[in-house]
DNA sequence: CCAAAAGTGTTGCTTGTACACCCATGT
DNA sequence: ACATGGGTGTACAAGCAACACTTTTGG
C-alpha cells in the first residue's frame, strides 16, 4: 500500500510517554516505573510504549494507560514531541509526551503496585531516565495553563468534594496558597459547581458542604476528551 | 547499534509540516505550495518534509524552511503531532506541525515564487490537503496564546515600526480592533520598546514615531528560540 | 462558652475600557 | 485655518488581594 515516493525516507521508532498525575494527601503525585536494567538502572521511568502500525498516538497513549493501570476514559492531553537522536541510547526513538489526570484510589494503588509502579510526590521525584524530567516539567506547565483557563478537578478529585479540597488541589498545582475567601467566591462565580445538602464533618465542627460539578459543565469538558481519543 | 529489544516494534514515517506565517498589507499570510498531482491535486499544501535519521524534528523543520525559502534563524514553535493512520493516503505518516514567523519582503517573495509557493491571506485560504487545515487552526490558536502572554512583532515586522503598525499586527492576529490609546499605553508599559527620533510621515501630517525592540528584550526572546534549535 | 474551621463582607488597589480631548503639520 | 491622524487624559467599571468579621457546633 505504501506509495513508492516514500521509500527513500527513513522510518523511526515512535513511542508515547505518559506523565500520569494523581492527587492524594494534598499533593500531586506522579506514577513511575522502576527501571530494572542498564543503562540508567535504578532510575525511574514514565509509563510508555511504542506506537503500533494502525493506531493514532492518542490511542497508543490510552492503550499504555489501560495496560498498566487498567483505567479507561482517562483525561489525556498531548504535550510535546522529543526527538534528540540520542535521547534513548538503545535506539533512535522519537517520543511524544502526554499528561494524564487520574483519581488515585485504593484499588488502583493495588493494581498499580502489581505492575511495580509507584506514586511519587511531585516535590520529591527520584532521578528519571532520558529526558523524562523535561517531559514532566513541560506537562506541569501545561497543566497550570489549563487550570488557569478552566476549573479542573473532576479528573483528580472524588465525585463530591468540599471547596477546601478543591482549594488544596489548586494550591498543589500552583505551589502557592490561595486565599480561602477569594478562592471560594471566584470558583462559585464560574457557575459550574452545585452544592449538595451533605456536609463533610471530618475537618471541623461546623462542617463543610460537599459540591460536585454540574452535569452541564462535565458535558462541556468531556467533549474535547473524547474527541482526542477518536479523531486525533 | 539498535537494541534488539526494539526490533519487534513498527517504525513509522515521520514528517514535519510548517505553518509559515508572515505579515503584509495589514493581514497575516500563510505560505502554501500548490499540489500538482493526485490525490488532492489542485489543493494547497503546507511546506513539509520527512525527518531524517540523525536530526531532531526541530532541525527537520528548520531544514525544510531553509530549503524552500532560504531563510535561516527563523522563529519556530512546535504545535502538535497528527497521527490518524490514513491522514496521508500514500502511506502511514505521522506529522508534527510547527508554526514559523517570518518577515515578508520582496526578495523572499521572489525566492518563494521560484519554488512555486504563494502567500495566502489567512482570511481567504484555499482548500488544503489532508489535515493541514487543522494544523493551521491549531497554530493560530497557539500564536494567539503566545501573543497574549508576550509582545510579539520582532519576528513579523521590520526592525523599526510604528505603534500603529504594531497595533495593526495585533488586530490581524486577534481578528479584532484594539483601542489606539489603550493599546499604546499597555504596550509601552511593558518596557520592551524604545522610541527612535525618526518619524514615519507616510500615514499622517503629524507623523508617527518609529520604535524598535530593545536589545535586552530581544536577547530574552531569542534565547528560547535557539534552545529550540539545538536542544529539541 | 469557647476554640476552630467554614463562610461572608469590606475596602483599597490595579487593570481594562470607552471615549473625549489635545497636538502637530501639510495642504 | 482646518482636516487628519497621532498621541494624552479622564472617568467609570471589573477584578483582585488582603484581611476583618460572622457563623456554626463539638467539646
Amino acid at each position: 500500500m505504501t506509495n513508492l515516493v516514500y521509500r527513500n525516507y527513513t522510518k523511526h521508532y515512535l513511542s508515547v510517554d505518559c506523565v500520569i498525575l494523581g492527587y492524594e494527601e494534598e499533593e500531586l503525585k506522579l506514577l513511575l516505573y522502576p527501571r530494572g536494567f542498564a543503562p540508567e538502572e535504578g532510575k525511574w521511568s514514565l509509563l510508555g510504549g511504542f506506537v503500533n502500525e494502525n493506531e493514532t498516538i492518542d490511542n497508543a497513549a490510552l492503550r499504555v494507560l489501560y495496560n498498566t493501570t487498567g483505567l479507561e476514559e482517562i483525561y489525556l492531553e498531548q504535550v510535546h514531541s522529543f526527538s534528540e537522536p540520542d535521547r534513548d541510547p538503545g535506539a533512535r526513538v522519537v517520543s511524544i509526551a502526554y499528561y494524564a489526570l487520574v483519581k488515585i484510589n485504593q484499588q488502583d494503588i493495588d493494581l498499580v503496585r502489581e505492575h511495580g509502579a509507584h506514586w511519587w510526590p511531585l516535590s520529591k521525584l527520584p532521578d528519571l531516565i532520558f529526558d523524562h524530567r523535561r517531559m514532566v516539567d513541560k506537562s506541569i506547565e501545561r497543566l497550570q495553563q489549563k487550570a488557569s483557563s478552566q476549573l479542573i478537578g473532576s479528573e483528580l478529585l472524588p465525585e463530591t468534594f468540599t471547596l477546601i479540597q478543591l482549594r488544596n488541589l489548586y494550591n498543589a498545582i500552583f505551589l502557592r496558597t490561595f486565599d480561602p475567601g477569594n478562592f471560594r467566591r471566584k470558583i462559585l462565580s464560574l457557575d459550574v459547581l452545585e452544592r449538595l445538602d451533605i456536609k463533610d464533618m471530618s475537618g471541623s465542627k461546623k462542617g463543610a458542604f460537599y459540591y460536585r460539578f454540574t452535569q452541564k459543565s462535565l458535558d462541556m469538558k468531556f467533549k474535547p476528551i473524547f474527541n482526542l481519543i477518536n479523531q486525533d
